[in-house]
DNA sequence: GCCGGATTACGAAAGACTTCGTAACACGGT
DNA sequence: ACCGTGTTACGAAGTCTTTCGTAATCCGGC
């Protein structure tokens, strides 16, 4: 019962995805231990809670849910990479312009970049570059 | 009465906000008009909802209120600058789990940008660097 | 001083998001 | 077959966002 084809993930539902990319498909107690864990400081969030949102999340088309086991397993129907340019192109329009170069602007004054990702960021550059 | 010290602007208080970026203080008829305009695709957004987020706006601290002419006149509180290190700061932190280079890539992907935004960002890594 | 047009103020409606209580259901152990 | 535990399903409450109708207010012109 997939309802619309494609808006930004909510935050809560962002939470949830950056969990499922880094263990895979997964059930919701994992899930919701995940974030428990990571979130030590804030309030964390109701098993029930996680449920809902992969339910809607299910509904919305983020995830996939394989019922054949007794406990559902969820994972992600879009990459990371995909999200992630989703996110960073909207962004980009509500924000920035459209301009790329701003945005990397800032996006180095935000974090204070140490050499090391100053020097991948280039490195990241001149493959983009390259291979074109 | 303000409310609360920092979140991120909602879409529609973004929108408003790139018109008073673009304009400068200005009253509501004067931002509703640039919005009418540039959004000519979208529904135009009517001249009360403009009014009440601006005054909602105001509330939250995003714009200051200058209430001695007939028309009340708008304008930013916190500059461009400051609100976009914000709003890429907060997705650095939702999404790309900090990773400022992680960020560049995939923003180098959303827009296939050309020749002339690579180097530009190549003379922000060199300024950037140089003026630590 | 009064009228009309523009502006501001107020509040309500509709939808989205998050949360959770509670019910219904499934399964393993005894 | 029954019970207890864990899981899913459902729905509702509370908040936030956007929208707009309507009332109140202001001001210039007559």
């Amino acid at each position: 019962m997939a309802r619309q084809k494609l808006s930004r993930p909510t935050d809560g539902e962002l939470a949830i995805l950056r969990v499922l990319w880094e263990r895979g498909p997964s059930t919701v107690r994992e899930v919701q231990e995940v974030m428990s864990k990571r979130d030590a400081d804030r309030r964390d969030v109701g098993y029930t809670t996680v449920l809902k949102l992969l339910q809607i999340m299910t509904d919305k088309g983020f995830v996939d849910r394989d019922e054949s086991s007794r406990s559902h397993i969820y994972q992600v129907r879009q990459s990371e990479d995909e999200t992630q340019r989703q996110l960073v192109d909207d962004l980009l329009e509500r924000a920035f312009g459209g301009s790329t170069a701003r945005l990397v602007l800032q996006a180095l004054h935000a974090r204070k970049a140490g050499k090391g990702e100053l020097d991948e960021i280039r490195r990241l550059l001149d493959d983009f570059e390259g291979g074109r």
